[in-house]
DNA sequence: AAGAAAAGGTCATGCT
DNA sequence: AGCATGACCTTTTCTT
């Protein structure tokens, strides 16, 4: 569908005028002169640095092949026509050409990024010469190449990610039926996941090139390995024993939580050497990890934009307040995208964002003015577009948030329209994407199969839709079990047993806020003595390097998480009632990420350190990568994803929905039963992105928060499978002294 | 084997 | 002149 979508996309102001004359429908020969020197070896930084191979591109002197132009533009109408929609580049709303790599991009996103990779350019003009939170859009892209890669990162794009980009037509079609446009670039990653030519690529993976540290090649540990292996195991002990009668949903509340909780407290007082954190009494911390921007396999982004980071900051350093080392925190927050009318009055970008269109029903309303798109070549700009097309550097422009006055008395930027404005686009459409969740869902609750096409009709039929705080409920008499598989009931559930169960993050961050105002207080007056006590921090290590002591309380805080897993699972309306080696499957399969999930606002981007819950210390990322055993990619990846949750600044409701539904997951190995999985998941992503709609509604970061929660699944699951590639790696060479850690992840020889 | 999809290359264009 | 951009192209890889 892409190619004729992006044929019919690749329109130029020529193409308009030849379109302007049906008779014309080749393009005017624009005969590519191969000139051989192709041969390109940028790639070849990248490869190195991340430890990505890229994909070297033979470049025979290609013979042009007249006729495929001219194909592709007589099929333009009718490819237009047939393909019914306008995807938008995720990045600024242009018009996509398709995923590159593994998001909705336009080629001009295409091209900036693949440049980004092959780190062309001056890194000095990579700079964000403003608050670094620039909007992007269609019209202001060029104005920040520093801002812009931020968001083409934090969308998930990498070469990595590239790989997912290539999928089955039924799985493409699959995906359109579930969701609209947006989101289901958003899905992406996570139902790629569970289509079982993912589980094929693991397989395929881990047969294949295995090139340490790049998750890309890596090769994963066999899927076998996380199957249960139920029988008689702790971990199967810990599910039953608290399981609640599976005849009875369990009631709403946190009395009968609370009984679970103690049942699980008990239990983890019988194995009270697993949680001996040193003497401290404290629950330590267990790291969370992750990627700022790529999504899956994001090691090779990771690493390249790595790269433009250091480089970028390296200049900033001189020039501007000294930046957090390492890796920034993506300062390009979802919402910084919000709906705006420029000065063209053409779309705002937040359409890009909110674009629900699945098909031409709806094209209107993205694309009101198509030749309006075309802002290239030849077409006499107006002084407007002028302004707003210049690159980099010379433009006063004026961000969002800071909402200051134009430095040199220049007209507020369309930018600057009042929120209310922005948001309203936004908002109706995530209604009305809800909606179409929510009647995807009835249909299943009423036994209706879904049809490819209808999603888009039931947008269509819902569009305008009121009372948009409860798009969801089904429009029928539910009976007491289905009440219980309500998106309200799941919500408030969710929140209630987030609390209740990770009892320590509350203590704990307030206790890291301490620790980390204190470091940076010293690090302020002296960075020597700020090292020194630093290190002094890091009591109880004794002999080890950091990184070694970060693994072992990396262990204990992880061989404690998979007991909160376990208590915070049951408490998910419908786990129980899945089946009991099924449920066992999941925890074990998810545990580590929904840990990852917990546990990441103890990752604090600004002084890029992690803070160890079982002794209280800050140790920096770089501290840790010296000998930590499960590798510097793995922190790296570790501490980019962390950074990335939290740049989502979700609520706790929202890090309970996004941690259920990262445990819920149909792909994971060993399952009987994926359907009723499948199903329950498909409960929790509309719990969840109602939930980020209501909870951040109003805020401009909301913007595209769902579809990149969703998206950072698939780092989540990227991390896991390091994780256990790492592990794997290590087995025969040490001993794994935490048993529910070591049998969760089949550590036991 | 054919077709689809995406990566990567080339170069006209416009800006500094 | 040098550089960034993005439209258009070929090549490669994957799916059917």
């Amino acid at each position: 569908m892409y190619t004729s979508l992006q044929q019919a996309q690749w329109k130029t102001e020529r193409d308009y005028a030849l379109e302007s004359d049906p008779k014309v429908s080749a393009p005017v020969s624009q005969s590519m002169t191969p000139t051989g020197a192709g041969g390109s070896d940028h790639d070849d930084d990248g490869e190195e640095e991340d430890g990505l191979p890229s994909t070297v591109t033979a470049t025979t002197a290609g013979v042009p092949s007249p006729g495929t132009a001219s194909q592709n533009l007589s099929a333009q109408a009718a490819a237009a026509a047939a393909a019914g929609s306008s995807l938008k580049c995720l990045v600024c709303g242009d018009k996509s050409s398709g995923v590159h790599y593994g998001v909705l991009a336009c080629e001009g996103c295409k091209g900036f990024f693949r440049r980004a990779l092959q780190n062309v350019g001056d890194p000095a003009r990579k700079k964000c010469f403003y608050n670094k939170n620039c909007d992007i859009n269609m019209q202001t892209r060029n104005r920040c190449q520093h801002c812009r890669l931020q968001k083409c990162l934090a969308l998930g794009m990498s070469r990595a990610a590239a790989k997912l980009g290539r999928r089955s037509r039924k799985m493409r079609e699959m995906i359109r039926t579930i969701e609209d446009t947006q989101t289901e670039q958003a899905l992406h990653g996570l139902l790629s996941l569970n289509a079982p030519d993912y589980q094929h690529q693991q397989q395929q993976q881990h047969e294949g090139d295995p090139r340490p540290g790049s998750p890309e090649h890596l090769p994963n540990p066999p899927l076998s390995s996380s199957a249960p292996s139920v029988s008689a195991s702790s971990l199967a002990h810990l599910v039953q024993q608290s399981r609640p009668n599976a005849s009875s949903a369990p009631p709403v509340g946190s009395g009968a939580f609370s009984v679970h909780q103690d049942q699980h407290r008990n239990n983890s007082n019988v194995r009270g050497h697993r949680y001996d954190d040193g003497g401290s009494g404290e629950r330590q911390i267990m790291p969370a990890h992750s990627h700022a921007y790529s999504s899956s396999n994001s090691s090779s982004s990771s690493t390249s934009a790595n790269d433009h980071q250091h480089q970028h900051h390296h200049h900033q350093q001189q020039q501007q307040p000294p930046p957090p080392a390492g890796s920034p925190p993506y300062p390009y927050l979802p919402g910084r995208t919000g709906a705006k009318n420029n000065s063209n009055g053409q779309h705002p970008q937040a359409l890009a964002f909110s674009d629900v269109s699945m098909s031409g029903a709806y094209q209107s309303v993205i694309v009101p003015n198509e030749a309006s798109l075309d802002l290239r070549k030849k077409v006499s700009l107006s002084a407007v577009e002028q302004f707003i097309r210049s690159p980099i550097k010379k433009r006063p422009y004026i961000p969002k948030s800071g909402g200051a006055i134009p430095p040199d008395g220049e007209p507020l930027s369309p930018s600057n329209s009042p929120p209310s404005q922005q948001q309203q686009p936004e908002h109706s459409d995530q209604v009305s994407t809800t909606v179409s969740l929510h009647q995807a869902h009835h249909r299943q609750l009423v036994g209706m199969s879904s049809s490819s096409s209808s999603a888009a009709r039931g947008l269509g039929a819902t569009r305008g839709m009121g009372n948009p705080l409860n798009p969801l409920l089904p429009p029928r008499a539910l009976g007491r079990e289905e009440l219980k598989l309500t998106v309200p009931h799941m919500i408030a559930r969710l929140h209630d047993s987030y609390n209740s169960t990770f009892t320590f993050l509350r203590s704990k961050l307030s206790e890291m806020q301490v620790r980390l105002a204190e470091y940076t207080r010293l690090n302020t007056m002296d960075s020597m003595i700020g090292k020194i006590i630093s290190t002094h921090l890091k009591a109880g290590n004794q002999g080890g390097s950091v990184g070694e002591m970060c693994w072992h309380h990396f262990q204990m805080r992880l061989n404690r998480t998979i007991e909160d897993v376990v208590c915070f699972a049951k408490k998910i309306p419908g786990f129980t009632e899945l089946d009991q080696d099924d449920q066992i499957s999941l925890i074990k399969g998810g545990c580590f990420e929904v840990a990852c999930v917990v546990c990441a606002p103890f990752i604090d981007a600004e002084t890029n350190s992690i803070f160890l819950l079982g002794n209280s210390s800050i140790v920096l990322r770089e501290e840790m990568k010296c000998g930590f055993p499960l590798g510097e990619h793995f922190v790296e990846l570790l501490f980019n994803l962390c950074n990335r949750l939290n740049a989502f600044n979700l609520r706790d409701s929202g890090k309970a929905l996004f941690s259920a539904l990262v445990l819920i997951s149909p792909d994971r190995p060993g399952l009987k039963h994926r359907e009723k999985v499948s199903k329950l998941q498909e409960l929790l992503i509309q719990a969840l992105q109602t939930d980020t709609t209501q909870a951040h509604q109003g805020e401009l970061e909301s913007a595209g928060l769902f579809p990149r929660l969703l998206m950072s699944i698939s780092s989540l699951r990227e991390l896991g499978v390091e994780h256990r590639r790492m592990l794997e790696s290590l087995k025969g060479q040490m001993s794994f002294p935490h048993d529910l850690y070591a049998e969760t992840f089949d550590l036991i020889p």
